[in-house]
Parts: structure tokens; C-alpha cells; sequence
DNA sequence: TCTCTGTGAGACGAATGTGTATCAATATCT
DNA sequence: AGATATTGATACACATTCGTCTCACAGAGA
């Protein structure tokens, strides 16, 4: 292996293991729990992530773009309104289970998250008031934001491990399109 | 003025500037924050809360006891499942829209917590399954949980200041009871 | 084998936060 | 006024974490 693509190895490995080791001690974990967790010595973590902030924009990139991925994959332009808020569910499900504890401590870049994320939700709930298929009472935005609130009680449950990831996400979905859908 | 009394009024006082200081500051707030938001000396502070841990369970509980008895107010057990949802809502935004930044750093009894917030809660999910009011394919923990969701979704809102209290009580009540509703 | 690169181990200084102690000044009570 | 309690300011010891640095060691490649 060419020391090149060994060293891109150490850094995602790194970055695999913070992301538990976050994701268990929590916000205030230490640079030296992301060193054993990554069964590395703290020097090394500070060769690959010069400090923390870099490690913590590091991990926020790469949350940012594995949602983003399973977003774009979901091909939400091309669905119905419905059928879309189920697919960001199980999308964001699927990749919040394991970053969920980054969500208040993100370092990303807002514009990033605009993008990405945001948007194309956006977009569909746009579509959904526009064609009617959502209630007209409320803005995109407010149903957005309570969507945001069903998504975050669906990760709480999944990691709790009172439902499944596949039970959490239908019953995230299926409750706030309910609520949601136009009568 | 009597020096208990005084002394009562400064505690309390405090609790009131630290509950500010905390929204504002995040989970990291320093001691000598809160001391400068109470318009107090650090060692003033701590005459009256021996140490960090005593300050942030003293906040909690007094958090806790002002929502306990909004719930308590609220006439749960006499009103309709919808109406009680609705109610829940307006008593717990109220609340945390001054001690929404504790949800995650709570360090009050969970007992306390079970028996003065949830126990309520949870007995009009049960009355409402079983009075066929709400739908019966998720379990009342799962609805619970779903319901926390929209109740922190409304928060948000309110502390964005993109709606007011009543709006998003409102909206977080009226899209989620239509969710959850058994149809 | 020799060299070079990456690593682990550990010491280190700087910064920050906590909790304690002291003392002078001020407000309150008698 | 005089005694007492409360406060602010300040200094201190202690712990934690960060980020840097040095050095010895092991493994890969020439």
C-alpha cells in the first residue's frame, strides 16, 4: 500500500472511531478518548487533525456528505410528496443513528448545510403545499421545522433501541404526513 | 427587610439570571458568568450554591417545579384527549421557553421527572388509546416520544422568534393531534 | 544493511475553570 | 454609634485539557 493511500486509511479510521467515541462520552469528549478510541496515540491524532476544531470540522464534513449522498440518492424531484418525506426520513435516519450527537455541536458550514440538506427538503415541501398535497395553514418553513422535530424523536427511539430503524422512520412518517397532509 | 428573606431574594435571584446566562451562554458557562449575569461577586455565588453541580440542580428544579405546576394547572385528567394535548403543549412551551437549554443537561431526579411530567402525559396517551382517540398501531411511548418531538420543533420556533408562543403551540398541537389521531 | 518515515510515549508550558481563603468595605440590625 | 452580617475583590492551589516538542523504536523501501 503506497504510504499516501495508508495515510488516507489512519485518517478516516480516525475519524470512524471519533465519530463512536463522540457519539458515546458525549460533547465534551477528549482529544485523548479520540486517540484510544482510535487506538492511536494522541501525538498521531494530532499529526492527522492539527487541532480539534479541525478533527470536529472533519467529522462534520463527513456526516454532512454521507446524508447529503443518501439524499440525493433518494431521488426526491422525482417522487410524490409523501413518498419523498418517507425517503428523507429513512435517509436521515439511517446516517443521523450513527452522527446524531453532532447536531448541536456541527462545525460545518451553514451554507453547506443550506445546501445540501436543507434545500432539497425545502423543495419538497414546496411542492407538497403547492400542489396541494400538503395543508396550506402553515408555511413550508413551520412544517419543516415540526418534520426536523419527528425526525430528531425517531433517532431518540432508535438509539434507545425501543424501535428499529425501519419501525422508527415509518412511524416518524407516517404520523407527521398525517398531521401534515392536506384533508 | 429580613435577612432570610433577603437571602431567599438573592438565591433566587441568581437562579433567575443564571437560567438567562445559560440560555445565552450554552453548556459551557462559566461560573463567573453567571456570576456577572446575576450582578453578583464569584464568591457571592458561592456562598449561596457551594459548587457548579449544586447551582445547575437547583436551576433544574426549579424548572421542574414551575412546569409541574403549569401541568399540574392544566386540568388534564378533566378534558378531552385533544384538548389535553393541546394544553400540554402550551403549559411545557411556556416553561421551557426559558430552560429549553437544560432539556439536554438536566440533572434533576428522573423520578421527579417521571412522576410530575410524564406520568401526567403518559396517562392521556393511555386514555386516549384506549378511548380510541388517537390511533392504536404505535404504542403510547412511541406517540410520547413523537410528541416531545413537536413540542422541542415548537420551541425552536419560538426561540427563533419566527413564531409566537401561541402560533407554535398551536401549529406543534394542531399538525401532530391530526397525526396521531385515529381516523 | 542502511535509511527514512511514521509512530508511541512522555514531558512540558499555557490556558482555563473550579473551589477555598482572606481581608477590607459596606450595609443592616440593635 | 457600635456590633454583626454580607459582600466584592483578590489571591491561591488544584485539576483538566490543549497543543507542542523531543526522542527512541519499528517497519518499509532502496
Amino acid at each position: 500500500m503506497s504510504k499516501d493511500a495508508r495515510n488516507a486509511r489512519t485518517a478516516a479510521a480516525i475519524l470512524d472511531a471519533a465519530a463512536q467515541a463522540f457519539a458515546e462520552h458525549g460533547r465534551s469528549a477528549n482529544m485523548a478518548e479520540f486517540a484510544a478510541a482510535a487506538g492511536v496515540s494522541r501525538a498521531t491524532l494530532y499529526r492527522y487533525y492539527p487541532d480539534r476544531e479541525a478533527l470536529l470540522e472533519a467529522l462534520a464534513a463527513h456526516a454532512l456528505a454521507e446524508a447529503a449522498a443518501r439524499l440525493a440518492d433518494a431521488g426526491l424531484e422525482r417522487a410524490r410528496v409523501d413518498e419523498a418525506i418517507e425517503r428523507i426520513v429513512r435517509a436521515l435516519a439511517a446516517v443521523g443513528d450513527r452522527y446524531a450527537v453532532l447536531m448541536g455541536e456541527i462545525k460545518a458550514e451553514p451554507d453547506e448545510i443550506e445546501r445540501l440538506i436543507a434545500a432539497p427538503m425545502r423543495a419538497v415541501f414546496a411542492r407538497g403545499l403547492e400542489s396541494g398535497a400538503l395543508r396550506q395553514d402553515f408555511s413550508a418553513e413551520v412544517l419543516l421545522e415540526l418534520f426536523g422535530g419527528a425526525i430528531v424523536a425517531s433517532l431518540k427511539l432508535i438509539q434507545q433501541g425501543r424501535l428499529g430503524v425501519e419501525e422508527a422512520s415509518a412511524a416518524a412518517a407516517s404520523v407527521f404526513l398525517d398531521g401534515a397532509r392536506a384533508r
